[in-house]
DNA sequence: TTGTAGGCGTTATCAA
DNA sequence: TTGATAACGCCTACAA
């Protein structure tokens, strides 16, 4: 049997590590026991109103705030998610995520890992914090994803490409996706393409981009240029001059593994080599960040359903925690095509057409 | 006194609530007991080798990680740190507060206000997690930053007008930044301003806009134009329309809290109103975002320096963290004019010698 | 509905 | 250097 404090509260100011309030306290200044205060606590819990009100008058009376540690020994729920999410990722995912996290009651602990073998580091960390679950936007090698089911810590793969069928996951059908976007071009009368690589450690990336390769083979059409990229800004403009060396040539179509790198081809074609787009080369990227609407910009490019996403994600990781045996499962979304103004995307045919109803439209021509 | 375990360890399968792996197993195996086992994984503490090696050996052998709830609880150190940042404080913060936090050793536990009333709730829960310190790049009410002070919660505000020089803080001399940049605007002949307000609870757009509207005064400019905005692209097509309608002129300067709304503004003005820019008039940014440097804006705006920032606020809260009785203090650092292409910046003496020199250089003229 | 008592997994203290 | 023992602050049967 243990004293509940050794000093009853008023008198202990001489103590060091200074006192924190704790619910012995609020307890002692209600009149009622320790477990009552828990109790007022704890939604649903069977108090009388009467108590309820003194406890919580006395708990506002000294500040009190139950202490989530504590809770979380007891309880086993740190109602913490742990977000790994390389920067690369996009931060209206993380936001979205974090978002979505919040209003199911829980907390985002952010993991940014900058270098993949950093990512060994960080999930010794993750199993110390006791998070509830992961959430990870970032490539796990498959001894990684095993960690996970060894601890029985529930794991949710954000657009990444899943490691088999029993790993959960939500993730966008990137090569679909991808090869819509090389069959709209090439019914435009685009043949030679050219693709920039968006970086290794970004399997989306990476998916559309093989999507992409596949889709050219199977129509038929000449071998694409490919060039290596970052998926930054700087990347799409040498990645345009690279493939110009390459093919001898200006492309018909360039697709990039990220939307920056496609606004830096752009810029780069337009402002320093004076390519006309998307008359003479057109540019396509992949993701739909924020600047590819800009009017400067207008880039086709595909947009992945990211709130969705990050909505299916939070719903799935918290069934996971609920019942850490339910069956894995992966939730596919689809990207939509968004026609800008840096590739022609008609087939001659319909282009003739449009341009006839737009004369039409202004009295200029009669069908 | 009390059983370290009720079930020795092997016959513990039947227990519902599945048993973790703690120290009393890894003591268990390796023949030690368990406060042996603390010591081990604490840094600097005293055992021999030849125990050392056995603990570890054994914590191996059974995925054991410390419990940092545990922990937490009886050394009152979380190692968390709160970040509370509205999602307009940019992404390029968020990542380098993040690292900072994480050099340190400690952990950044993400709190993302979308409305300024959600502040109360999040600062509730930030009390719950404990949290070690708390870096703020929100706004916050001086009664919310009282509460830091009572519960002796260690607060960095990074980029947010400090509440007097009682509070941390890292901060940016946006006032400054902003009246050089209109001095030099009127050095080089603009005289009618105009003003895209920042969003309202982002103070440091505030704090740039009072500071050019100061500088405006001073120099006996005309009353500048002002409208609001919230800082997003449409603000800035927006605002340029409204300014236009308000002067009844194309201003000769438009400068606007946020980057991205200065973006808005510059292609709004070029693509669809045909204003040609710099020429006719000229458009500034403040907050020097990726975007602002890419070949098709090349706007003229001012950088913080994010990362050094960062660096401070990360190093201030850890000295606050390990002695709470440090003087406040705030560090303040200058933004740098990046000199883009929206805005003429040259006194017309100085432009009419850039022009000779460059003639100069081609041949075309000689001094 | 309420109080008692034990335990969650760790670190800290102190004697051996 | 090591081990026993007492916290840390809370939740939760169980009994009243």
């Amino acid at each position: 049997m243990r004293k509940p404090r050794p000093t009853p509260a008023p008198p202990a100011a001489a103590k060091r590590p200074e006192r924190r309030v704790t619910s012995y306290d609020v307890a002692l200044l209600a009149g009622v026991s320790q477990s009552a205060v828990s109790r007022c606590f704890k939604p649903g819990a069977s108090v009388s109103k009467a108590t309820h009100e003194r406890v919580m008058k006395a708990a506002r009376c000294l500040d009190y705030i139950p202490n989530a540690a504590a809770r979380s020994l007891i309880t086993r729920r740190s109602n913490l998610v742990g977000v790994i999410i390389s920067s690369l990722a996009g931060p209206e995912a993380l936001a979205e995520l974090s978002r979505q996290i919040t209003q199911r009651g829980k907390r985002a602990l952010l993991f940014t890992p900058t270098r993949e073998n950093e990512l060994d580091t960080i999930l010794s960390e993750v199993w110390q914090y006791q998070v509830d679950g992961v959430i990870a936007a970032a490539s796990l090698s498959e001894r990684q994803v095993a960690q996970f089911a060894r601890r029985r810590v529930p794991l949710v793969m954000f657009n990444r490409g899943a490691h088999g069928p029993a790993v959960n996951a939500v993730v966008c059908d990137q090569a679909a996706a991808a090869r819509l976007l090389v069959s709209r071009l090439a019914e435009a009368g685009h043949r030679q393409f050219a693709l920039i690589d968006g970086p290794q450690d970004c399997a989306d990336a990476q998916q559309r981009l093989l999507g992409a390769r596949m889709r050219i083979a199977e129509l038929g059409l000449p071998v694409p240029a490919v060039v290596d990229g970052h998926g930054d800004y700087a990347s799409g403009g040498n990645g345009i001059r690279a493939i110009i060396a390459q093919l001898g040539r200006v492309p018909d179509a360039v697709i990039c593994g990220k939307d920056v790198a496609a606004i830096g081809c752009l810029d780069t074609a337009r402002h320093e080599l004076g390519i006309n787009i998307p008359g003479k080369m057109a540019v396509a990227g992949c993701d739909a960040v924020e600047a590819s609407a800009w009017l400067s910009h207008k880039l086709t490019t595909l947009r992945q359903p990211i709130q969705k996403m990050a909505q299916a994600a939070a719903d799935l990781l918290s069934g996971l925690i609920d019942n850490r045996d339910a069956a894995p499962q992966q939730r596919l979304f689809n990207a939509q095509l968004v026609e800008g103004a840096t590739a022609r995307l008609d087939t001659p045919d319909s282009r003739d057409l449009a341009l006839r109803l737009a004369l039409n439209k202004h009295g200029l021509l009669t069908i």
